[in-house]
RNA sequence: GGAGAGAUGACCGAGAGGCCGAAGGUGCUCGCCUGCUAAGCGAGUGUGGGGUGUAAAGCUCCACCGAGGGUUCGAAUCCCUCUCUCUCCGCCA
């Protein structure tokens, strides 16, 4: 969420960015002027209802001397009955127009920062490097959903017998993969770049999920479970960025880096038709998180820290990829800056989104009350919040198969993964 | 799931309709004092919002004692609902 002091004085700025964020024309300038009649009006209200309330309140310790002085008080009771009616019918008129205040402010995106290039769509989107030579092969390469079939390493129809479309089974290698891929990772930027391992939950409430920017907006993006508050997370970047909600940290523990594993829960309510085969959209994925709280000043550089981390990861395991700058079109709603990592797949041979990669600057931590201090008796200010997939493994197992396939069908494992399972070295049909 | 206890400021903890934004203590900050250290003395020390102010400072008002409702001229305090924590029993990976 925005500043609301922002916002009222800068309309102009907020409304080029939502136009920059392909919001159209007419919604723009309802929804801002919507915003300030509800701002003057609900200032209005708290000036009528404060005064009326000073009023009580000093009557009140009048009140209160006479009947210690056991002096008759029923003429000013009598007259504080009418205020205190007044105040009554003001106040529920308050809280209405400032909920409703709020969910405009909840309801625009944040602001991209100036170094985002404008544009509107993914085709804006600009390239920043490239690691990586794409593997030129002898033999048209397989897709992944091919290898795995072949491989006996993904059932995609016995999973929609069990759960539905857009599920996978892993099996043999595949699993192991999943397993191995999620202790490299881990252990990469735990020991490495010093990230502190979480465990969190993985079912959140309403709260948890309003504080990182999924409600109200995108309810219909994740799957809330009957009968209770409970959410399947989207990402850890939920439970992990709402661990410190409504706290005040010490200066000197900033920056905070967490890493954590969770499995991912999307409905993908959007994407009917697209991605349909395979597991690179499914339902319920895998997926190490980095998350980083950090200071003002520091962020734009811990953007780029996070951004090299997750990268690590792609060239250990020696896969070909590009850093894209996504422009404020194609940005996600809370984000001042992402960078998108996109993997080699040969298969269909393209680049695809492995890791996204955003520094969310104040607007998560104002929506979560997440603050810190300078020092001590100084004026609170919220920290920035930042986070990037580090990476997602099911599509990383995607790459790994595509990119490591060979012409018999085999599928080469990659050197530093060899460890993480047992020593094997090529997967075949079992 | 059953029974009970509880939730107050950074922390501990008092308060049981008005004198309570909240005693007392701890911590922290600043100052004084003591040739170092420890101790001692004094002052200060929450958050959010409205108004005023060119801005900062300041001044002023309102709200906040787990959350939301209610009773009352007036609620941390009384009533209702919910959430969470703790203890015991049951069940369970």
């Amino acid at each position: 969420m925005l500043d609301l002091k922002y916002v009222r004085d800068n309309l102009g700025d907020v409304e080029t960015m939502l136009k920059n964020r392909n919001m159209a024309g007419e919604t723009v300038s309802g929804l801002l002027s919507a915003f300030s009649a509800l701002d003057k009006k609900r200032r209005e209200l708290l000036s009528e209802v404060e005064a009326l309330k000073a009023r009580r309140n000093q009557v009140n310790d009048e009140i209160a001397a006479l009947k210690k002085a056991k002096q008759p008080a029923d003429e000013l009771i009598e007259q504080m009955k009418s205020v205190s009616t007044r105040i009554k019918e003001i106040d529920p008129e308050v809280s209405r127009v400032e909920e409703e205040e709020t969910a405009l402010l909840l309801s625009i995106p944040n602001r991209p920062d100036d170094s985002v290039p404008v544009g509107c769509s993914e085709a804006d989107n600009r390239e920043v490097r490239r690691w990586g030579e794409p593997a030129s092969f002898s033999f048209t390469p397989k897709n992944h959903w091919e290898l795995g079939e072949d491989l006996g390493l993904m059932d995609f129809n016995r999973a929609g017998k069990i759960a539905g479309s857009r599920f996978v089974v892993l099996a043999g290698a595949a699993a192991h993969l999943t397993r191995a891929l999620m202790n490299f990772m881990l252990d990469l930027h735990v020991g490495r770049h010093g990230y502190r391992e979480i465990w969190p939950p993985c079912l959140i409430n309403s709260d948890s999920m309003r504080g990182t920017g999924q409600l109200p907006k995108f309810a219909e993006d994740s799957f809330k479970l009957e009968n209770s508050d409970y959410w399947l997370a989207p990402t850890a970047e939920v439970p992990v960025t709402n661990l410190h909600r409504d706290e005040i940290l010490e200066a000197e523990q900033l920056p905070i880096c967490y890493t954590a594993y969770t499995p991912c829960f999307r409905a993908e309510a959007g994407a009917a038709g697209r991605d349909t085969r395979g597991m690179i959209r499914v339902h319920q994925f895998d997926k190490v998180e980095l998350v980083k709280f950090t200071r003002p000043d520091d962020s734009w550089e811990a953007l780029e820290a996070l951004t090299r981390d997750a990268e690590e990861v792609l060239q250990l395991l020696k896969l070909p990829y590009r850093v894209m700058l996504l422009c404020t079109g194609d940005m996600g709603f809370s984000s001042a800056k992402t960078y998108d990592l996109e993997v080699w797949l040969p298969g269909p041979g393209v680049y695809r989104e492995i890791s996204s990669c955003s520094c969310f600057t104040d607007f998560q931590a104002r929506r979560a009350g997440i603050r810190f201090r300078r020092e001590k008796g100084a004026k609170t200010e919220f920290v920035h919040t930042l986070n990037g997939s580090g990476l997602a493994i099911g599509r990383t197992l995607v790459a790994i198969l595509e990119n490591y396939q060979n012409e018999d069908g085999t599928v080469t494992v990659p050197e530093v993964l060899r460890p993480y399972l047992g020593g094997r070295e090529t997967i075949s049909r079992a």
